[in-house]
DNA sequence: TGCTATTTTCATTTTTTTTTGAAACTATTG
DNA sequence: CAATAGTTTCAAAAAAAAATGAAAATAGCA
């Protein structure tokens, strides 16, 4: 049994095509949401309603994307977790599938794009309290209770983030 | 006492140039994370430090921006109820405050931007499972599954998104 | 090891988003 | 109500982001 043949034996129980539809018209908007360009959302899209991993190859051309998109999008899927390769035997190439456990890819989400921009606004406001002028100017009140709200959103958002990973375990 | 004097008198205590720098990055980046432009975030970190109210003329030039961009920013920032405008007496321009309960300025986002996304989400999956194939195919069970993950991904959402804007009071 | 299938990279092109600037509009005041 | 200060709008320009496609790199096989 060569390739070809595995192909047409893998796709014979087709993905209705509504559902393909309706599924990569959610994922470009839900990864639009978290900032992720539309062929990333695309290609989740597709595999998610795909009981059979998919190739490169194969995602590409029912997106009709370059495979150039389709290997940038599928590297981004990756380091979010959001999707895994499966070994599919005597077939050389890489087999795509969506991870659908979400609470995994929001926590890689949180982890890699929020906790550093937290991390990095931490030291701001330090930095910040620095540069508050002198406890006589008139204006003394005004910027302490600015840097002290900065500091409650960044508390806040630090005991958030954690609590929303935790909630998302679907 | 003519416009211009006013002026001279509202800024004779500046702000330190360092702390509006370092507020101008947070939130250039803060709003990048929500999807807003560069400079609706320049402006929301020059109001948030200034304890007088700026005109637009004010934020533009001190920001180096087109009164176009300073227009359309300071109108999403309204919209956003992110700012606010004070009144100065002999002055018929409009003088613009950052409003500095977070708490707000998430809630209109989360209201305007979050909540549609998740409402359309619903009906989505709904036509989504009509689209499953019958019983009897071999993948029922898999599309079963994933729209049943669907199902939970939006659940979680709709009672965290509330959560959430409830716990940023600040 | 050399051959070939597959994947990645990245300079270029395309598309999308943001900014500009000037005209149109609005509101205030003399 | 005319003059003008202030603001908004929007077509065009500029900038930024994403997609393409072909060359380079890599990996599996004979």
């Amino acid at each position: 049994m060569d390739a070809n043949e595995k192909y047409s034996l893998q796709t014979k129980n087709e993905v209705p095509e509504a559902l393909e539809l309706e599924s990569i018209d959610f994922f470009v908007r839900l990864m639009n949401l978290l900032g992720l360009p539309r062929s990333v959302g695309e290609i989740y899209g597709l595999l998610y309603f795909n009981p059979t991993p998919l190739t490169m190859d194969q995602v590409a051309s029912k997106l009709e994307i370059s495979i150039g998109s389709a290997s940038q999008g599928l590297k981004t899927l990756r380091s979010l977790k959001a999707v895994k390769t499966s070994y599919v035997q005597g077939d050389r190439r890489d087999h795509y599938l969506a991870e659908s456990e979400f609470r995994r890819l929001f926590s890689t989400f949180l982890n890699d794009e929020i906790l550093p921009h937290l991390e990095s606004a931490i030291d701001r406001i330090k930095r910040m309290e620095k540069e508050i002028p002198a406890e006589s100017s008139e204006d003394f009140e005004f910027y302490n209770i600015r840097i002290e709200k900065l500091k409650r959103l960044t508390k806040a958002s630090g005991r958030l983030l954690p609590a929303l990973a935790r909630l998302l375990k679907l």
